[in-house]
DNA sequence: TTTAAAATATGATATTTGTCATCTTTTAAA
DNA sequence: TTTAAAAGATGACAAATATCATATTTTAAA
């Protein structure tokens, strides 16, 4: 198995701020996984008990709605630590996790890096900040649900997923989305937002390719995310 | 000035793990202030740099949409920290909290607290924990607001103030709050909540004497939250 | 390659919610 | 107390969005 220390993507999250030992311990009970496309990483209700560190491929992280329906709450990609939470309150996730596409996944068990969190103060530092990042965006996605239309709504994300995730050469969205799964991001029935994606096609905001998506026109699909 | 170490309201918080040395220097670098009813404790884009220790009173925390629509993220009340996120971070507040009746509230500015922050794990774990807590909040009201009706979010809304907010003896939720700021709770027009509040009273799941709302028939709201 | 299942698309319609207008009640200032 | 302003209430209507039905296309398994 491949070691913390050599690994590049934890430059890409908190683990940055262990030192050489701390990593070799940490390297030295982590444990790696591969996930297929489609395949769960975790389940709403699940003990987790550490953190999981995306070594390659995306993963929509999502909760069920009382309501039966399923909301998308983030896309989380190579680079980033997910299940912080856990090692902090002693609760079952609420959230769930599936694989967008096959994904590498290293697991550090709570019981190992608890250890850090509280003797690294940099280390504690940088999951403070982590979180709290994630917590402004947490407010402004509550104030988009509350407050945007569907319309709205949708724009903003296809302007997110273009600004934030790979793009194919010819400048399509290259994250593998179901119609679903834009309705689940924004908050909407799948047949609505079909019949918007249909609308921004026709007026040449956007390009379709069976599932992959590109924005032609940024411009005005930013006017339609402000409300104009 | 009344002095930290002899302030129950920090029992409520993150501060209850800060020593008695580090309260005393804490004590005296602190302000405190009153803030009437209506006034602003802190705007969006506003440089806060520090934390506000609610000793007394209820505020409303909210953030305006690009819609020109203000949505309520959050009700503070006594013995609650404020502003956690500007010690993580310099960027400058994305919300803004107004009070909701006269508050009493202690300022410790950043450069202070910073020190324990990175000094004392149990401090800020204690803040990691109070923070991974608003956020999973936050994970919850995202669903809520993306996949509820208005109906179900305004029945929602009136049980948990019920059970988290101080009631009069006969009962009633005692926050003063209008019913454009409940509007702005469940993220609907004024006209909509009002319309339902008096569904609500008509059904004989509330009551409502002028600002002031008690619930009656909790099973039955509960199941409109619910959407039966 | 063939074929069944799943995903996408679109029309018709119902429901939810917002907007505007107007009226009544409450609040707070003179 | 009087009175003007703000808040609350309600009707009429419009817009946004969901739901249901059904057709078409795509995907993946046999």
């Amino acid at each position: 198995m491949s070691k913390c220390e050599q690994c590049i993507v934890r430059q890409f999250n908190s683990l940055k701020e262990l030192s050489r030992e701390e990593l070799v311990r940490v390297s030295a009970c982590k444990t790696s996984r591969i996930i297929k496309k489609g395949e769960t990483l975790f389940e709403e209700n699940e003990h987790i008990d550490g953190v999981f560190c995306i070594k390659d491929g995306i993963c929509k992280v999502s909760k069920m709605s009382i309501n039966g329906r399923n909301q998308i709450l983030n896309l989380v990609t190579k680079g980033s630590l997910l299940g912080e939470r856990s090692l902090i309150s002693d609760e079952v996730s609420n959230l769930k996790a599936v694989a967008l596409e096959d994904m590498e996944v290293c697991f550090i068990p709570k019981s190992e890096i608890m250890l850090d969190l509280n003797k690294n103060s940099n280390f504690s530092m940088s999951v403070l900040k982590s979180m709290a990042d994630n917590l402004k965006q947490a407010d402004n996605l509550i104030v988009d649900m509350a407050q945007k239309t569907v319309k709205q709504r949708l724009a903003e994300a296809l302007i997110y997923l273009h600004k934030n995730f790979n793009l194919t050469e010819d400048n399509f969205i290259d994250v593998n989305l179901s119609r679903e799964d834009f309705a689940d991001i924004i908050g909407s029935a799948t047949e609505s937002t079909i019949r918007l994606l249909s609308e921004f096609k026709k007026k040449g905001f956007i390009g379709i390719k069976s599932k992959r998506i590109a924005i032609l026109n940024e411009t005005e699909l930013t006017k339609v995310a402000k409300g104009f």
